[in-house]
DNA sequence: TTAATATATAAACATATGTTAATATTAAAA
DNA sequence: TTTTAATATTAACATATGTTTATATATTAA
């Protein structure tokens, strides 16, 4: 019983989902997950590593950079849970928004050939200009 | 997102999800609850209420009694998540152990015939008992 | 080996949460 | 109406959690 109160306390945190959504899309390493949903990275990390331990996520070191996926075989319960949230989530704002992001970063590498901490720097700029680009264009309309 | 973290915080306290177990095999009120979970009154309120709020219970009031069971139509969302609860916890020690207790309280209403704080107060001696008397006989064999 | 960089961890802090003890509310019985 | 009993709510407290800042670890490059 406890195990799964903790599951679902794992799952209760709005970053935590993000993060588990975003690499339920695709493989990511920390400093391209910091960039998609624009968090610090010890609140990246801390977050992943807890979803790691959970059973979630799976690592993988590619020199210095870590990359983080979905665990190949998920447990029924933790693939139901999947399921769940790919459903609930579908139209949700928030979501949305971070497949973009991730959209927008696989982009934005394959264009610059650099994954690292000062590209990403410079990515969320750009997705910040971006977005704040289309909201005055809403503004317009 | 902010949603669905909220009703995995909802499910995230192991007393919370014994008495949703629970209710989801019988509609019980209160004073029931308190004797088959072995909570507070005011603990077992406040658990309720979390969980009727967040759209898992109704509720139901006879004369001084109030009873809970699991809303009719849960939304799909919810539903699923009762499923896994359902499949999840299908051997776990706890939720067995709860069953058993639903099982006896139901009995001990038959043959007393009550349904008050001071009924349950001489149940929750007995099922002590009755555990106690369990156990020995575990050691014995 | 040293310097630089990506990631992880620790310390410190504020906020949120669960729990208990005390009190309020509500409905029935006297 | 007054009292009793069931449930709800509040206040107070301890613990847990998320967040930031600072620091440690580990890997590559110089």
């Amino acid at each position: 019983m406890k195990k799964i109160a903790e599951l679902f306390k794992t799952l209760s945190d709005v970053n935590r989902l993000r993060l588990l959504m975003v690499l339920d899309r695709k493989e990511l390493c920390v400093c391209q997950l910091m960039g998609i949903v624009g968090l610090s990275q010890p609140l990246v990390s801390r977050n992943l590593s807890i979803l790691a331990r959970m059973g979630f996520l799976e690592e993988r070191k590619e020199g210095k950079l870590k990359f983080y996926r979905i665990k190949k075989n998920l447990t029924d319960e933790k693939n139901t849970i999947m399921e769940l949230l790919r459903r609930s989530l579908s139209e949700d704002d928030i979501y949305l928004q971070d497949m973009e992001a991730v959209q927008d970063c696989t982009e934005f590498q394959k264009r610059t050939g650099r994954c690292d901490m000062d590209a990403y720097k410079k990515f969320m700029k750009w997705r910040m200009e971006k977005r704040s680009k289309r909201d005055t264009q809403k503004e317009v309309v």
